[in-house]
DNA sequence: AGCGGCATCAGCCATTTGGCTGATACCTGA
DNA sequence: TCAGGTATCAGCCAAATGGCTGATGCCGCT
């Protein structure tokens, strides 16, 4: 019995790896490629694969972790493995919340991906090695809830704007900001804008 | 008269692409693979490939700016074409100086790819079109050049370190994190220290 | 109707930050 | 030997920042 598997992820090359790497065994199949996730979803429910291996950043689109939403939202639903570079805390808990079966980095060896997709379709849990343990804290310590207003104030303090700046861009009064970062630091646990910033890139938040 | 090709990328998958891509026309035969600049240089030096088809970030070793410095000090040099997901500017400017007879990105199609090389191969400047004029802003004002000490103390302003926190660290006064600092915004032409990891960040320096 | 969350604003005050000027010491290369 | 770059430190002062307390209006949910 071959798995089959539909590839998405808007580099050609990274594609064409997945596609050498994951046919070089003959346990697997690849039925289809998808450089956005909107593809990923019509191909999906055309060519129901058993597995879709996901990228997390899909360029201009929708995000791995949308596309993953309506990937499950299918019927019969596949299973979602997300693949990605970076192992950031926000994602990972996304990416699992939204119904992925599990998440590999891209710099592991080929092996291990086939081996992930061949548990996956088993209905196994594939977390990288070093992630269970952060999934894990992540758990414990739920990633602070910004509205959307801190978020945005958050971005602007990331591309160094002062209290000033921001109050203008956002037309509101620099009260304001200060008072939106307040909630922020506090929400991050953090006392400084550049140490706030740090929190927020680490996590993924922005 | 086939061109010989090393490919320098940490991800495994990433290599079985290109490899994949590379040789599927009849032109190009890729001689060698290495996951770190340091193998790339040693590799290079045994092989001799024609062109080296290098990422710019490589994990946790030398980066390919570096590694194209190394390379270009070959003798026979390679002909380095640096291949990357991100076009900061720092970084384009960075490998041109290095001796980068181009760039290319990821995210192009695979006879893009290709194409890149042989025309590299063939001595012509290769550079993505959105770039050509990202690269000749970047001449105009070419990068701030920051001393180690200097690079030092923007790194722990980059991770939120408070200029008491980083005299700590780095065993000197505040005074003299101070004086590190106003060197720092006047070269990068900022006014505040999240202004400075914005653009230390933007630019690639950090 | 009332409660809680959110966005908005204000004032006060201590701390941090950034601009400026200037000084010492070391090292390197002309 | 001298100039220039670097790293180190100091003091002064203005501006920005952060902590605190408190207030208003809006919206959605119960």
């Amino acid at each position: 019995m071959t798995t089959t598997v539909l590839l998405v992820d808007d580099h050609p090359v990274v594609r064409s790896g997945l596609r050498a790497v994951i046919e070089a065994g003959d346990a697997l199949v690849v039925v289809g490629e998808a450089a956005t996730g909107e593809q990923a979803i019509t191909l999906a429910g055309h060519l129901h694969p058993d597995v879709v291996l996901c990228d997390l950043r899909l360029g201009s689109g929708i995000d791995g972790i949308r596309t993953t939403i309506e990937l499950r939202a299918l019927d019969p639903a596949p299973v979602v493995l997300i693949l990605t570079t970076f192992d950031r805390d926000a994602e990972v808990l996304g990416a699992i919340e939204a119904g992925a079966a599990g998440y590999l980095l891209k710099d592991v060896d080929p092996e291990v991906i086939v081996e992930g997709i061949r548990r996956a379709a088993a209905g196994d849990m594939v977390l990288a090695p070093d992630l269970a343990t952060r999934v894990l804290k992540g758990m414990r310590s739920p990633l602070p809830k910004l509205t959307d207003r801190e978020i945005e104030v958050l971005r602007h303090l990331a591309r160094g704007a002062t209290n000033k700046e921001i109050a203008r861009t956002l037309f509101v009064t620099e009260a304001t900001v200060k008072s939106h970062l307040a909630h922020i630091f506090t929400k991050l646990d953090v006392d400084s804008r550049s140490r706030a910033i740090h929190v927020a890139q680490e996590t993924g938040l922005i």
